[in-house]
RNA sequence: GGCGGCGUAGCUCAGAGGCAGAGCAAGCGGCUCAUAAUCGCUGUGUCGGCGGUUCGAUUCCGCCCGCCGCUACCA
């Protein structure tokens, strides 16, 4: 015991892991983004902004991929160097961002010296010890895919996906000692039932781990656009080993050990299920190797479905963010893609459903509630929230509601389930609609000896705007914002809900002012 | 072929061994503060098909039909 003591004592001095740290994956530069990626980074801000809110240390980071031979192949075709088109393509990744108000941290890009340096001690330390080793590999290869293929795969001899010729490759590889670390990874999945979720995706990773793993080839010396090999610089790094590390070197792997502990493991990795394989058994085992914590979750959400087909490329880049932003706005956008389907499932995305979701759920029950409450406190009270008189049950209900939205949304954000803890958010939005019903103020007003009666309830009604601004501040910052400048009152608070939500009579005498909708109908038809 | 999932109201989806649910859309009514808004009321569903276990299954099991995912490196 007394072995004991002394360990927590020094233990007391060093930094422990105190911030909750989530990630997106980061982009491939040879793409803009369509409304896949934007799906993937909408909700792991959604996400990290409740966790803020909530009163946590938050770090959250996103970034772009820029090493790999797509993106030689996209700069020599337009006559620039990797790095030129790298530097010319990331932007429009920052500026859809923007847009939709990704609230990241970092934006780490995987051509930057504070990633390649420490990318390349970690994998000179994995040969070292014995983690790496050199071997001759065959096979088929498909350029576009960048990828080698197995012989059964290739039909007549075109690759499976992009359909075109592949070349039989002969090349010396380093190889990682995936095979190795088989049953320890079993082992992660079986003890550890949340490490990959949802359990479909589980499943998935855990058959394919049983039938047996080979040993993962780690460089390329067909080109020469990667992060180099440190001790055989023939060699650049196959970009999935290059990529993933961007999760640990962007918290300071070998560079900043206090910071690295407080902030890895990673508390949630976020992707799409199409790059579970890599992030649920490669990067695992790459972290196994190193001696590194394991990521507590990798949450592969499902893909957006066009027409209840599968998105297919063409389609996904037929819509843009920036087409969809124009007409719904930052907030229109990121409540649908947060509350529409389930999350970690297929959804299906059309025109006409966003349509009707942004005007039935924002503009009707949202943002008309806004607009008639101050309306009538503008008009009976000169825009000055009045004071409250007695209550009577219906506030008493109200009240609890508003209770009950802000638990029912913390447990719901906690289980990974937005749309769920929107769906509490709005079934409290009715609930004020319902008591403005209840409780008719506008036939309150025109009875002087009611005028009490009516302070009380147009109190109640900002009281319980302001309490929604609350909640819908990790979906809509801007909408919450604007309410909230309506209001007459500053930005939301970063502390519990059980304390933001629930504070009282706050508003008393506080200066409303109507301004415009804050979220005006939109019309079906679809621009063209 | 192997492993796994799905098939519930017009649409998107919840659900659970014991009287079938929500939201949207539709219809009717109320109200008039508000963004033709809000509030109330109203459906129809052989819960994919056929068997089995059970006092009782849409929920558990088997088979069948139809979609889909994974099966070595595409958000």
């Amino acid at each position: 015991m007394s072995i004991d003591a002394d360990i927590d004592i020094s233990a007391e001095s060093a930094p422990k892991k105190d911030i909750f740290y989530v990630t997106t994956p980061i982009y491939y530069v040879n793409d803009v983004p369509h409304i896949g990626h934007a799906y993937t980074t909408v909700n792991a801000d959604f996400i990290v902004r409740y966790h803020r809110l909530a009163g946590e240390q938050v770090f959250f980071l996103t970034g772009t991929d820029e090493h790999g031979q797509k993106i030689a192949q996209a700069a020599e075709a337009n006559g620039v160097s990797p790095q030129e088109w790298a530097d010319r393509i990331h932007p429009r990744w920052r500026e859809v961002w923007e847009r939709l108000e990704i609230s990241y941290d970092d934006f780490i890009r995987t051509t930057e010296d504070r990633h390649i340096k420490p990318v390349q001690e970690l994998v000179q330390r994995l040969y070292d010890q014995g983690d790496i080793y050199l071997a001759t590999y065959t096979g088929p290869y498909c350029v576009a895919c960048e990828a080698f293929y197995q012989p059964s795969e290739i039909v007549g001899g075109l690759c499976p996906i992009h359909e075109r010729p592949v070349e039989w490759i002969e090349e010396e590889n380093y190889f990682f000692r995936l095979s190795a670390y088989a049953d320890r990874l079993i082992e992660l999945y079986e003890s550890r039932p949340d490490f990959v979720q949802p359990d479909i995706r589980r499943n998935e990773v855990l058959s394919f781990v049983r039938s047996g793993l080979q040993d993962l080839s780690i460089s390329r010396t067909s080109f020469s656009w990667g992060v180099s090999i440190p001790w055989d610089p023939r060699h650049v790094m196959y970009v999935w080993l290059d990529a993933l590390q961007n999760y640990t070197t962007a918290v300071g792997q070998g560079t900043d050990p206090d910071r690295f502990a407080r902030t890895w493991p990673a508390d949630l990795h976020l992707i799409g299920k199409d790059i579970l394989r890599q992030h649920a058994i490669i990067w695992p085992a790459i972290l196994m190797a190193a001696g590194f914590d394991l990521p507590r979750k990798v949450f592969a959400h499902g893909f957006l479905t066009v027409g209840g087909k599968k998105m297919s490329k063409t389609s996904l880049t037929g819509i843009s963010p920036h087409l969809l932003l124009d007409t719904f706005g930052s907030d229109g956008y990121r409540y649908h893609f947060l509350r529409e389907g389930t999350f970690g499932q297929d959804g299906p995305f059309s025109w006409e459903s966003m349509t009707a979701r942004y005007n039935a759920d924002l503009a009707n029950d949202l943002g008309n509630l806004v607009s008639r409450s101050l309306a009538m406190t503008t008009k009976n009270f000169d825009a000055v929230v009045p004071a409250p008189g007695e209550s009577t049950p219906l506030e008493d209900a109200l009240l609890a509601a508003g209770v009950l939205a802000a638990e029912q949304m913390d447990e719901r954000v906690r289980k990974l389930d937005p749309a769920g803890a929107l769906g509490a958010v709005f079934e409290f939005v009715r609930a004020v609609n319902h008591y403005i019903d209840d409780t008719a103020p506008w036939k309150l007003a025109k009875d002087p000896a009611q005028r009490e009666r009516l302070g009380t309830v147009l109190h109640t009604v900002c009281e319980a705007i302001r309490q929604i601004s609350i909640l819908i501040s990790p979906a809509m910052p801007s909408a919450s914002r604007r309410i909230r400048e309506q209001l007459g009152i500053g930005p939301v608070d970063s502390r519990p809900l059980s304390e933001s939500v629930i504070s009282g009579t706050s508003l008393v005498g506080v200066k409303v002012t109507k301004g415009d909708s804050i979220f005006p109908r939109v019309e079906v038809e679809k621009p063209a």
